[in-house]
DNA sequence: CGGTATCCGTTCTGATACTG
DNA sequence: CAGTATCAGAACGGATACCG
């Protein structure tokens, strides 16, 4: 229906003159929630936890294991968020024990694919930041010294 | 100078076999600092600092009154951190009164890109996750009368 | 098994005051 | 103008205990 998405065109450079740009849009509260979900997408815990949903359906207690480091309530903070948004999709199977699987719906096999390039970046320039920060470093430590 | 940085390949799904996937390496702290660069990424006064960046150079005081709800501490720590991964560039006027200008370095300008992407993702699906989320909160609010 | 509820230390941020 | 230093409040994340 009525995409209420104001999705102007991120090229600039067309004219000299300074415009809003809608990169201000990020922040304010009003209109998008860009950087909510952002925030959402990036976190340490839904990455890991998407990454691995990629492959296969995962139980509770797979993913546990496999992400190994979580604590019990983060993954289930996790979890429900990535729920909540749509991402995942949690299924209980009404059985002693419980069993609850998890999945990655359709968007959320979308948003690896979309991560990914983004983990490939960083990948591929790591050596290049690692450098970068050698040097700032360095340097910090000479300005220390002059004073 | 020995970097130590093992940078392993990241491409995967040669064989269909469920390997380990360099997934994992995401939070392990051996390795790669994938997680870690991310996060400097992901954060929201980054991503502002970037995207105004990339249109222009700017002045430590432009930046602060273009992303604007930044306090004078989050602009200088953000301004600090990419300027030491090497994505943003600082350079130092000795005159009075002080003149300090920022600039995205090369590598600063393909993060944009690849950033702009997950933006794109975000804007694209901003509906999708609102209604998932809307749909989700009834939900809950159904169990919770019932309970 | 798959959670929820609670406590609590750490981290992150913003506000404020001061400096070259 | 462009910071640095300090402090207090909020948010985050982990450990623990208990429940259906």
């Amino acid at each position: 229906m009525g995409e209420g998405t104001l999705k102007s065109p991120s090229c600039c450079g067309g004219s000299g003159v300074e415009q809003d740009y809608d990169v201000l849009q990020w922040d304010t509260r009003e209109g998008c929630e860009v950087r909510q979900i952002l925030d959402r997408v990036a976190d340490k815990w839904s990455l890991l936890a998407i990454a691995h949903l990629e492959r296969r359906t995962l139980r509770f207690s797979e993913l546990r294991r496999l992400i190994d480091g979580i604590s019990q309530r983060m993954l289930t903070v996790t979890l429900r968020q990535l729920e909540r948004d749509g991402l995942v999709r949690r299924t209980v199977y009404p059985v002693v024990p419980p069993r609850v699987e998890y999945a990655l719906t359709p968007m959320g096999a979308t948003l690896h694919t979309t991560i990914q390039s983004l983990v490939d970046w960083t990948e591929g320039h790591q050596q290049e930041i690692a450098k970068a920060r050698a040097e700032y470093d360095s340097r910090q430590d000479v300005d220390a010294a002059v004073s």
